[in-house]
DNA sequence: AACTTTATGTGCGTAATCGTACGTCTGGCT
DNA sequence: AGCCAGACGTACGATTACGCACATAAAGTT
């Protein structure tokens, strides 16, 4: 179906999987489209299936009684959803919703938790990933501390590039304050001033990224340390040929 | 040893570990002192031993060449060091250090590998943990995000609070300042909110808790969704008996 | 006791961001 | 063609925290 030499997965952990693992693998996914605004799951619900994305880009937030929200986690055809059951947990307090369209790979909760028990490959890929989703938390914990909110908006919109085709996404200014747990009209001004400075594009519910490297200049440290080692234990490391 | 019916483990974790799998945990576990400012991990070095504290506390924070610092997670006696492993990852961004004096009970990287292969049981109180962790990387992001340093200042005094014996620990002003990503000065005005409030006492070097209530309610929904989990999924969780 | 280190207290101009309130535009719908 | 909701633009006082600079004070050192 997905999974052939002739017709690679697109989503970069089921391309890691050993080849043993590839038929059993293939047996338990559906294909899903995803739609903004979709919720993939619902805080303190029993989490149903793990989604490999292919396509299109979800965001995991947290939120508080108080009505807080903010982004904690971003995932793209490079990761995957559900990782609480990949450690023995039913439901987590976060939220998981669509932020940009896509398409999925999913499976159920008692698929994957059959493969994560018969599968230590699946499972070590599966672990190395939750940790650099780790890393991303961290990191973001370190953008909301001692970052502007310039960069901090500099390192959303790389990410959100490394996610998606091409280099324009459609993202409204107001889903853009949530994620950075800042209030809208400051979304506003600092998109200007990216603009202003050539790095991209704004229209009307659309970013393009006009200049990536001065981009990359913008954000600072506040990019970069997740993605590199995302490259060390995934994209680079070696898997076994058939 | 430790181990053994009369003589429960300090450690939270341990204690909650299947009684079938004792012997083999004790087998490898060996006590050391836990001094401020110790290293437990070298930002990407090999990390060499899972720590489980008994007492005092560790930090783990994330830094980046521009010298920025903060903090992404806090240990104690509910938790351990050295999550990667669990995640077949040798060595991370991240720097673990002892913030508060105590003991711990460790072991050798080669020796926590082994048991996460053999002892299943062993392996799912871990994740359990490391989702938690996960939770409390993921409220610290929403705390920087969103709350006020007043509001930050108190959910880390609480969660020290939480990790030690009595009302009174050691912690100076430039520490937190770490701790929290703001400037020096910015703890001590803010401290000394808090204790015109009536809730700390703070002395050279020292805070002590006076009115834990009153803490909460300043901390407000920054405090205690991550400490909700840990009792659902690690406290009151049934473990079969011996 | 003099000295050094570490820790804390304080002030003040500046920058970043909030909170709030409007006004305007665009694209889809009827 | 007209309507409407969602998205974007702008302004401004209030608040929070930064970034220095410097004074004080407590503990350890010799």
């Amino acid at each position: 179906m997905v999974i052939s030499s002739q017709n690679a997965p697109r989503n970069s952990l089921l391309s890691r999987m050993p080849p043993d693992d590839h038929a059993a693998i293939l047996a338990v996914l559906e294909r899903v489209e995803l739609r903004r605004k979709d919720v993939l799951a619902r805080p303190n619900e029993p989490l149903t299936h793990v989604h490999f994305l292919e396509s299109g880009v979800a965001s995991v937030v947290v939120g508080t009684r108080d009505r807080r929200r903010i982004e904690v986690g971003i995932i793209g055809s490079e990761g995957a959803t559900g990782l609480p059951l990949l450690f023995d947990v039913d439901s987590t307090p976060h939220e998981t919703f669509i932020q940009i369209d896509g398409e999925a790979l999913r499976m159920s909760k008692a698929a994957f938790c059959g493969l994560i028990e018969q599968r230590p490959a699946f499972r070590k890929v599966m672990m190395r990933y939750a940790h650099i989703f780790q890393l991303f938390t961290a990191q973001t914990a370190l953008s909301h501390g001692s970052y502007t909110l310039e960069e901090r908006l500099a390192r959303w919109l790389l990410m959100c590039h490394d996610r998606v085709e091409g280099d324009e996404f459609p993202i409204t200014h107001e889903f853009l304050s949530v994620m950075l747990g800042v209030h809208r009209p400051g979304v506003t001004t600092t998109i200007h001033i990216l603009e202003g400075a050539g790095t991209i594009r704004a229209r009307r519910s659309h970013i393009e990224i006009v200049d990536r490297e001065k981009l990359e200049l913008i954000a600072g440290d506040s990019y970069g340390i997740p993605e590199a080692e995302y490259r060390r234990l995934i994209t680079d490391d070696v898997v076994p040929e058939p």
